[in-house]
DNA sequence: CACCACAAACCGACCAGACGGTATGGAGGA
DNA sequence: TCCTCCATACCGTCTGGTCGGTTTGTGGTG
């Protein structure tokens, strides 16, 4: 369990909130994962870096485990709550599906860019987190689909979306991009995030409507 | 080192080809590897999943890296060579780019479903590997990619592709439909190999054709 | 302000076990 | 006799995690 972060009083003029432990021990063992692999990084690796004892480590954590599922637990939330937050605000302003949709895209594709160690821990340990975290991990990942589902659900309702291809596909083609941006996304590129952002959304976007309805007006 | 595979001379009847050390190695390893993952399976369970013993294992691979190794070897290669075949059958018959493209794009989908263990153990532990076969597979499949771009500067020359968005990113956009296959598709599932290489293909080439075919002197 | 009591924070030596890999030697064909 | 193939026992290392004990901070009390 982790417990809640609490006030470490006196700061030391010297070193700020610098010295908090949980966040150097997760700011470390994200650094470490991200670049060694879980398996292939030590408690005693993650603590040295974190500059702390291991001691101080498992005062706060009670496993490796949980440095690990913190990095999930952290993009979940945040990946669902800017989901919910920009699918209602389209939905007050009564925006067309294909512009809720474009913005959601744009969106996960911007923080999973700002977000590259977590991206690359994400896909490549959830095997190595306890079974019942992983169920969880997976939980939270359906929810997320199922919400990005009922959008271009209703876009094939609406005559806006293709109708011809199971959603299950269209879902996997588009988190598939997500998914892969650890893989050759580099900040130092000559890409920015949100020039990627656009790119791989219009694609998606251009890959999925009907047909029918080929809209000359561009951005 | 991997030894080259010796004839097992004498062939007990109660067991054929199945008694082949490396070929039941290697299957084990796979099975347990896309499964389990690689730093989670020891040596150990490996030899028991095989049926045979430490000692007999050791005496035909180096190392549990080796092992590892071999599941990327046969999947570059094999992929590598079907996508010379393709291209080189494509270009001798004067096949349009696209088709050309399209041909290739389905069967690396193909392919790549028939693979899904493999898929799976490449994509999560490539990390695993020491670094110089890490920068090997590194360098193979930037061949690969290059390969496949050289397919996509034609098809831009040729005015069929768009050029408003950088290779890498078509590059990217495609691949990581292919990578991330092994997260979602099953064999049991809905769809056939073929309809999804279908689909996914067709997205893809949807997404990059240029936009007005008809429409010369654009931009 | 001095002092005390107490809990939270933290230290680091230690452990049991598991791991990848090896050393040794035997079986059996050539 | 020699060599390949393989079985078994074994080794040194490293791991995640523990635990008894110490330090540090804080609030109450006089």
């Amino acid at each position: 369990m982790i417990r809640p972060v609490q006030a470490v009083a006196t700061v030391k003029d010297e070193a700020m909130r610098t010295m908090n432990v949980q966040d150097q021990v997760l700011r470390a063992a994200l650094e470490l994962f991200s670049t060694r692999g879980y398996a292939t990084t030590s408690v005693q690796e993650i603590v040295v870096a974190a500059g702390v004892t291991k001691g101080a480590m498992y005062h706060y954590f009670a496993s490796k485990d949980d440095l690990l599922f913190a990095i999930y637990e952290r993009m979940l939330s945040l990946q669902k709550a800017r989901l919910d937050e920009i699918v209602a605000a389209g939905t007050e302003r009564g925006d067309a599906v294909e512009d809720v949709l474009r913005a959601v895209c744009e969106d996960v594709v911007t923080t999973s860019i700002e977000l590259l160690p977590e991206g690359t821990v994400f896909t490549r340990s959830q095997h190595m987190l306890t079974a019942e975290r992983q169920a969880e991990v997976k939980r939270r990942r359906r929810a997320y689909h199922d919400d990005f589902e009922s959008l271009l659900l209703r876009g094939t309702k609406e005559g806006v979306f293709r109708d011809d291809v199971p959603t299950a596909v269209l879902i996997a083609h588009f988190f598939s991009d997500v998914h892969y941006l650890p893989q050759w996304y580099s900040p130092t590129g000559p890409e920015t995030a949100a020039e990627v952002a656009g790119q791989l959304t219009e694609l998606f976007l251009r890959g999925i409507r009907a047909a029918a309805s080929q809209d000359p007006g561009k951005d």
